[in-house]
Formats: C-alpha cells, sequence, structure tokens
DNA sequence: AATGAATGAGGATTCATTCAT
DNA sequence: TATGAATGAATCCTCATTCAT
C-alpha cells in the first residue's frame, strides 16, 4: 500500500466527481470511462485506468465518496435522534433532505445500488444496520413484532425510490421536508404497534 | 396485421422464453442478443432480429408475456378480495406468492422496471391503478389521509425489492405465503389508522 | 432453356415492377431484397431468391424491362426523325419527354447506369450507337469532326444528369418540352460546325 | 476546438488516403470500414472509428483532402485564364489533366459526387460557381443565351464522366492534353454564339 | 409453384484496457 | 505523472441466399 501523491489525490477525486454526475445523468449502465473522460474534461480514456485498478475500482471510490458526503450530512441528523422511533424518523428525513443538498450523489448511488454493482460496506451494510435497529427497537418493545430482514428490504428500497424520484426534479425545501415527515409517518405507522410512543 | 405461423409463434416464445430468463439470471443491461440466443440454443444473433423488429420489440414481447403469465396467476386473488383493504392485501399476497411459480418473470420484470425500460401500459400503468386505489379507498374513510403519490411510489418500489429478493433464491410455498401476510400487514398498518378495519 | 409459364412470368414482371420503383426511390445501393419484397406485398425475400437468379439477374431483368419501355416511348420520335442532326434532337428531346410518362423507369435506369451495374446489350451498347451515330454524321459531312468517343461520353451523361434532375421533381409536359429544346440546342451546337443546317 | 497531434495527423491522413483508394477501386457503397482498415494495413476498423467520429466524419475528410489536391492544383490554370471563354477552357483542360497527378483522387471524387454524399460546401458549391459563371459571360455578351441550370447539370456532369472513364486507365500526358481541349472545344462551341470570341 | 425459416457473413460503432513514450 | 494511440471483443442490425416442406 503505497501513499498517494496531492496530484495523484486530486486527479482522483476530480475523476470520482465526474463520475458521479455523469451516472446520476446518464445511468450507471451507460456511464463509459470516455463520457466521463469527456465531462472531467480529459481528453482520454487512459487517464482514468491510469488512476483507476478498473472500472470495479472507479466505481468504489464513487460509492466511498458519495458515502463520505451523505454520511456526514446525514450524521447530526441521527446524532440528534433519541430513541429508536426518532432515530427512525431522523434517518428517513434527513434521507429526503440530502436530495436537496447532493442531487447528483443521491441519484447515483441509488442507480448504483440498483444495478447491485456496490460491494462497499457502507452499502451493503445498511441492510444490517437497519435489521440491527429494529431488532433492538423490539426488544426495547417498541417496535411491534414483525420479520425483521424482509421489512428492511421493503422499507429501505421503497425509501431509495422515493428519494430517486425527488431528485430526479428535485423540489424545494419545505416540499422535501414535508415529504420526509410523510415518509416518515408512514415507515412508523408501519413499524409500531399503535401510533408513536417513544 | 399479418397472421403468424405456428413456426414462428413458437420460434418467437422460445426466444422470449430464453430472453425472459437471461434477464433474470445476468440482468437487462447484460442481456445481449448473443446471451439470448446462445441459453436459446440459436447458432446467431442474426436469427433473433430475424424474429423481432429490434431490442426493443423483444423487450416489448418479454414484457407482454411476463405480464399474461403474471396477470392470470394473480387475477383470481384480486377478484376474490372484498374491500380497499381485502384487496391491497390479495395484490402482495398474490405478488410475493407468485415468486413461487414464476421466479424468473418476477426477477426479469423487476430488472426491466428498475431499468425504466419498459412502455407496456401494464407496466407504466401500475403506479396510477395504485394512486387510484388508495385515493378511493381514503374517500370510503378506508385509508388514512396520506400523500398519495409518495405512498404508492415507496410501497410499490418495496413490494418488488422483497419480491426481488425472494425471486433470487424462492423458498417454499409456505414461507412465500408467510412473507405475504408480513408485507401485506407491513402495508395495511402503514395506510390505514388503526389496525386493520373495512 | 426452358419456357416460363404464365404464372412465373407474371410473378416475375410484378417483382421486377416492385424493384423498378424501390430502386427510384431509395436508390440502388440501398435496394434490398427485403425493401422489395415488402413493396411488392410478398411476405418474404425467399420468393425473389426463388424466381431470380441472384441480385444480378433481377438488376438485368429490371433494366430489360426499362428498355422495353423506354424503347417504345422513344421509337416513334426516332423513326419520325429525319436527318443524323434530327435525330439526335430527336432522342434528346424524347429522352427528355419520357420523364413525364415513366420517372420511377428513368430514374432507376440512370441509378443503375451510375454504379455501372447493368451489363445489358441494351445499356452498354448506347455508347456504341451514339459512337456510329457521329461517326457516319461526320463522314456525312454534318457533323464537325471530334473524338466521337469522348464526345458520346460527355453528351450521354449530360443527358443523363439532366433527365435524372427532372426525373427526382418531374415538371409539366411544356416545361420539359421546353427543357428537351434546350438541351438539344446545346447539344446540335455543340456537334455541328455552324447552327443547325441538315 | 483540440489541436491535434503529429500521430493522429498522419494517422488521419494514412486512413484518409486509404479510404479514396478505395473508394476509387470499388466505389463508395462498397468502401466498408474493413476494406479500407485492410487497404491501409490496420488490423482492425476499431481504430477508424478511433480516428473519425462515424462514416460520415471520414468521408467529409476525405473530400476535403481530394479538394485540397485538385484544388491547388487547377488553382493556377484558373488564374491563368483571361476571360470567360478562357476560364471555362481552363477550367475543363486543368480538371482533364488532373487525372494525370491523381487518377484515385478524381474517381474517388466523383463517385462520391454521383452518390449524392458530399455535404462539402466545395463540392456542392460547384453548381452555383458554373451559373454564375454563366451568367455574368451571357450579360457580357460572350455566352449566348441559354439555360444556365440545364446547362450546368448537363455539362459538369458530362465532364466528370469524361474524366472518370479517363480516370479508369489513365493515357499519357499528352493524350489527356488532346482530350482536353477536344472537350474544351465542345463546350466552348455550345455556349457561345460563334466559335470562339473573347 | 411457393414460402416461411434459418443462416452466417458483414455492416458501423462503442467499450475497457494496455502500452510506449 | 500523464497521455495519446492502439486494440480487439462485443454491441445490434441488415443482407442475400439456401433449404425443407
Amino acid at each position: 500500500m503505497r501513499a498517494r501523491t496531492f496530484t495523484e489525490t486530486s486527479r482522483r477525486a476530480q475523476i470520482v466527481t465526474a463520475a458521479i454526475e455523469v451516472i446520476a445523468e446518464v445511468g450507471y449502465a451507460k456511464a463509459s470511462f470516455s463520457r466521463i473522460a469527456t465531462h472531467a474534461g480529459l481528453s482520454s480514456t487512459g487517464m482514468i485506468s491510469y488512476h483507476f485498478a478498473g472500472k470495479d475500482d472507479l466505481l468504489a471510490a464513487c460509492v466511498a465518496e458519495i458515502e463520505r458526503v451523505t454520511g456526514s450530512f446525514m450524521e447530526p441528523y441521527l446524532e440528534g435522534a433519541d430513541g429508536h422511533v426518532a432515530q427512525l424518523r431522523a434517518y428517513v428525513e434527513s434521507n429526503v433532505a440530502l436530495v436537496g443538498e447532493h442531487p447528483a450523489a443521491v441519484r447515483a448511488l441509488i442507480d448504483i445500488v440498483r444495478n447491485g454493482a456496490a460491494t462497499s460496506p457502507g452499502v451493503s451494510g445498511r441492510p444490517a444496520v437497519f435489521e440491527e435497529h429494529f431488532r433492538a427497537g423490539q426488544e426495547a418493545g417498541v417496535f411491534r413484532p414483525f420479520d425483521v430482514r424482509a421489512v428492511t428490504i421493503a422499507l429501505t428500497s421503497g425509501l431509495d425510490a422515493v428519494v430517486a424520484t425527488a431528485a430526479a426534479d428535485p423540489p424545494g425545501p419545505a416540499e422535501l421536508a414535508r415529504l420526509g415527515r410523510e415518509l416518515a409517518d408512514l415507515y412508523v405507522r408501519a413499524t409500531t404497534s399503535e401510533g408513536e410512543s417513544a
């Protein structure tokens, strides 16, 4: 594992940024090296291959960058939330709010996840985090009993879809907030016994 | 509209079947003519082009076939259901049950929908049907008030995801039935005011 | 050499007619069997291959048919003309007039000749006829001395081009007659010593 | 507009040269990328697509190159000619003489023009230049009155045909010179009232 | 006499990757 | 560190022709 020079780091960043925007625009399937190179203002695709081991490597870098960005946006929300229900709510609402700040990142990530082309721990770990959260909440008597795995899949995918739809044509912050609350309500109702309590 | 001979019809069916299986296996993006031809035991891709006007045409035929199959499977369930809630439940449960019968068809369709590559009225019309169902149920006082559009997206996508996951490695009928009920419960709770009533 | 049945003859005629129209419309290069079959109302290209030994054969049949049509149109003009100059004039004028009667045939033939795809004696013989005509006229002292071969090429090709242009968007008979006279004047001046005499 | 490297420029030139030769040999319609690649000693057609945006682009480059070559050959002739008739004569004679220097270029260009596959201003502008020349000459009283458009078509096409024939099997310079004078005589006689004057 | 089916070569183009400089 | 050049497989599609029925 050799260290990266400043130049290399910034070149990689430049390419990753371009790649994310291209994926957001034309979709993962059509995000070719040449399209990305053009978007980044590079004259050849060789440059990308030079800095990344392959398409998978570039993709992983994109995912990492997106997670960094989204993570730093959502973290404060999550930390400010107390209790299982509040945290679920915070996750949903901040994820929807994220669309207003980083629509390209959101669209790109969802498209990558859809195509099952992500191997990052953050992405593949999300289900586990949700499942654990639900399980803990059930033990605490906050969430009603349900099949944790199935519900996790349904809710995370549903959230992704709503977010993707919103990201395609981002509405204003107020509308996004309303949408977040709407979805949070839906999810809290779905997972708790009776309205909201804790 | 020229009539189709028996041979042509059966060749088309053979190709469509192969295409559906290939899409289910490797995904829409990688479902090339040559892969499909190989899978169908054909010696060349020209053969596919001979029977279908283009990739879009083949895709449309696949979607039509899948809808035929899934429709005839789900219809009895829907017709047997009385009331808005029961119908929602029937839709969800029969859609999950479908996995046991036609896993490839289910996986293929979902992947096609994901990639936004479907123009069939059946596929693109599903959201509208859901929205209308929810709206009517709200007026009837069965469903609680909520953003019909957003909820439709969340729930249909969540359902798709669960179904896709199940289709990837189809469990037995009993487990599928349980999964269906589980998801139906989730959705009914999410959309009604208080447990189930109508 | 076996005799042709009535059915075969009429089928061939049907295909030839369609082929001529297609060549006139889309050009020789793009006149594929399938386009011709479609235009002829046939369901498959096999039918064409059945009746014609190959593309060359079909082409030859087209040329023959076109020559038959154009020949029977132009012949009266030529027969009515007396003297070398008058005959040249008659050829040019009737060839231009032909556009009004059989634009598709004219356009098709010219396109075929352009592509050098004709081997028929009529087509490849036209230069020889012209050359002979000029030579005889020179001996009779009607045409001035010139390189018969070169002039033949220049004048026939020039005539073809004018005809082709006119055929692309056929004007009325009066305009065609004027155009014919114009061109005949040009050619007579070019080939005689001094205005027109014999 | 990005600058071209030396290698790129020379590769493009190599491909263009090969393409011109192939078009001259087998005709525009059959000048496929693979034929051109083979002729140029390249191992794959991908190489051509790498250097040219598409077939149109390659074609445009060929036309440009041909025009450059023919232009620099004919220009001195035209500049040395004084008066409308002399210029017409110079154009015809130098165009025929060109065959001795660049037979492939001449044949290729004519085939391209025939197929109407050229969009370059030089090519599509030729008729207009001729028409203008004739009109001016008519006003100057040098050319007799005639339908400028029709005559332009006839004469340019006739010239092309003669040139193409000569290019197919280029004769020596003396014979070419004679052929040029022959055709120039023909055209001058055709367009002036009485022999040559200005 | 006819036809629908099948074939396989060939069309242009895009792609990710390698390599010498 | 960077880059332009090259590669060759893979993409979908069209073509003329053959063949069994």
